[in-house]
RNA sequence: GGGCAAGUAGUCAAGUGGCCAACGACAACAGACUGUAAAUCUGUUCUCUUCGGAGUUCGGUGGUUCGAAUCCAUCCUUGCCCA
C-alpha cells in the first residue's frame, strides 16, 4: 500500500495537490511540516503532524521538521479571530529548544540512513533577509488579491477584530520557508493541518512563480471531538507530551476517556496498527462496548509511543488500583500508594491531623480546592471522597485515624481526580 | 485630521437611574444514570465566608445623584466611512 493510500484510510488526508502521489512514487521526496514555538513543549495537537512525518519516514522519504523561530515572531492568523501576542526572543529560544528535544525522540535523525530526518529553524535564513529585499524578491511575485482571497485573511477582514499588516504578511513568510527548503534542501512537499492549506499553497505558488518549479502538498483534517469540544483540552488544560507537564498517568487517562466515536477515529490516526487489527478491534468494541477495548488499545499504544513501556505499565497499574471496583483501601499497599506516579500529591502537617481538622480547611489548605467556599460547595454537591468514602457532612473531621499506612490520605474530587495527601 | 459605531463575567450576549453580582445561550465543574462513555435530568460557575453575610465588578479616570453598567466630561482601545 502506498503512503498516500495508507494515510487515506487512516483518515489523515483532507486536501491534496494533484501530482503528489506521482511525485512520491517517483523518488525519495523530502517533505516538511512547521511547528509553532508557542510553548516549550509540544502537546497532543502536534501529534498528528509528528505522525505524518513518521509515516513519511517509514515510507522511505525524508522528513523535515521546521521549527518556526521566525514565523513564531510574526504569528499565524489561521484559525485565530484576534491578533496574537508576539513572543519575545528569549521565550522563543527556550521554546525552540524544548520542541527540538521532543522531536528528536520520535524521528530518526541518524545521519547514516539515506532518508534521515532534518531539523531546521526558519530564523536561520530569515535573520539574513532585509525588509526591502524581501518585498522586492518575494512580495513581487504574489499579488495582494491572491493573499486576500485566503480564508484566514477573508475571515478577519469580515470580522470585527481587524488584522495587522504583520499577520497579513504571515503567509508570505511561511511561503518563503517552503521556497527556501525547495531551493536549499530539495524539499518538494509540505504537509500540515488543513488550517494551513492557505499558507501552503502560497508557498507552492511562490516556487512556481519564482523558479518555475513544482511543489506538492497535502493536509490532514483538524481533529474535533464528537461533542464539539476542542481536541486535546481537558479541565486541566492542554495535554502535553512533556511528562513534567502532563504525567504519563494523565496522558493515559486522556485517551482512555475518549468517546467511542472518537476512539474509533483516533486509533487509526494515532497508532501504527494495521487495518486488519483495527477493524478487529472495532468489531470487538461493537460486541461489548463496556469493555472499551479501543480506548484501552489507543491509550496503550500512545503512552508507549510517547513515554515508553515502563511508564505505560505504571500508568496502567495506577489506573487499575484507583478504579478497580472491588479494591478497598486496605488492599492498597504502601508501595502501591507511593508508586502512584501522576496523581497529584500534596503534604499536610501531621500535627494538625493528630489534633483533627475540619474537611473544609483540609481541602482548602492542601490546595485540592481553591477556597473554603468552593470546598463547601463541592461537598454539598457530593463531589468529595476521602479514602473512597463519600463525604456528606461539611462538619466532617479529618484526623490521623484516616491515614493509610500511617502516612497517606487518598482524596477524590469528582470521580476521576485523585489526590494523595502525605502527612509530614 | 473629520464623521459614525462599539467596548458588560471563560466566550457570545441582554440590561439604558434603584427590584443588579447583573436575563439568556454556550462552555466548564460536580451529582444521578452508565462503561472512568455518549445522550438525558439536577446543582454550581466574580472573590472571600464563621453560610448569617462581607467585599470588588460592567474599557480607564473624574463628575452629577440619596442611589450609576445605565446620565455627563475626558482619556484609551477597536471597527467602518471620508481626508
Amino acid at each position: 500500500m502506498s503512503l498516500l493510500d495508507e494515510l487515506k484510510w487512516r483518515g489523515m488526508i483532507q486536501d491534496i495537490m494533484p501530482g503528489t502521489a506521482e511525485q512520491l512514487a517517483k523518488e525519495m521526496t523530502a517533505g516538511y511540516i512547521g511547528f509553532d514555538p508557542t510553548a516549550d513543549s509540544l502537546h497532543i495537537g502536534s501529534l498528528v503532524p509528528i505522525l505524518l512525518l513518521v509515516h513519511l519516514q517509514r515510507a522511505g522519504h525524508r522528513p523535515i521538521a521546521l521549527v518556526g523561530g521566525a514565523t513564531g515572531m510574526v504569528g499565524d492568523p489561521s484559525g485565530k479571530s484576534e491578533e496574537r501576542n508576539l513572543l519575545d526572543e528569549q521565550t522563543l529560544q527556550h521554546n525552540l529548544k524544548g520542541i527540538r528535544i521532543q522531536l528528536e525522540k520520535y524521528l530518526d535523525f541518524g545521519s547514516s540512513s539515506p532518508n534521515a530526518a532534518l531539523m531546521v529553524n526558519n530564523y536561520d535564513w530569515f535573520r539574513e533577509i532585509h525588509f526591502l529585499d524581501f518585498i522586492r524578491d518575494v512580495g513581487k511575485h504574489i499579488t495582494v488579491n491572491y493573499m486576500m482571497a485566503k480564508d484566514s485573511v477573508k475571515k478577519r477582514l469580515e470580522g470585527s477584530g481587524g488584522m495587522s499588516f504583520t499577520e497579513f504578511s504571515y503567509q508570505l513568510v511561511q511561503g518563503y520557508d517552503f521556497y527556501w527548503l525547495y531551493k536549499n534542501r530539495q524539499c518538494r512537499l509540505q504537509m500540515g493541518g488543513s488550517d494551513q492549506w492557505g499558507n501552503i499553497t502560497t508557498g507552492a505558488e511562490l516556487i512556481r512563480r519564482k523558479e518555475g518549479g513544482e511543489a506538492f502538498a497535502f493536509t490532514c483534517p483538524l481533529l474535533t471531538k464528537s461533542d464539539g469540544g476542542k481536541f486535546g483540552k481537558t479541565e486541566k488544560g492542554n495535554i502535553w507530551l512533556d511528562p513534567r507537564k502532563t504525567s504519563p498517568y494523565q496522558f493515559y487517562q486522556f485517551w482512555l476517556n475518549a468517546a467511542d466515536e472518537d476512539a474509533a477515529k483516533w486509533i487509526r490516526i494515532f497508532t501504527f496498527l494495521s487495518r486488519g487489527e483495527i477493524e478487529d478491534l472495532i468489531r470487538q468494541q461493537e460486541k461489548n462496548p463496556a469493555e472499551r477495548i479501543i480506548q484501552k488499545t489507543l491509550a496503550r499504544e500512545l503512552t508507549i509511543f510517547i513515554h515508553g513501556q515502563a511508564e505505560y505499565e505504571s500508568a496502567l497499574e495506577t489506573t487499575a488500583k484507583l478504579f478497580s471496583a472491588s479494591g478497598s483501601m486496605e488492599t492498597l499497599s504502601e508501595e502501591d500508594l507511593h508508586a502512584m506516579e501522576g496523581i497529584v500529591k500534596s503534604a499536610f502537617s501531621r500535627n494538625r491531623l493528630q489534633a483533627g481538622v475540619d474537611v473544609i480547611s483540609f481541602l482548602a489548605d492542601t490546595g485540592i480546592l481553591p477556597s473554603k467556599g468552593e470546598a463547601r460547595k463541592m461537598i454539598q454537591n457530593g463531589g468529595v471522597r476521602i479514602n473512597r468514602g463519600k463525604i456528606e457532612d461539611v462538619q466532617f473531621q479529618v484526623d490521623s485515624h484516616l491515614l493509610l499506612h500511617d502516612k497517606y490520605i487518598l482524596v477524590q474530587k469528582g470521580k476521576k481526580n485523585f489526590y494523595l495527601v502525605e502527612a509530614g
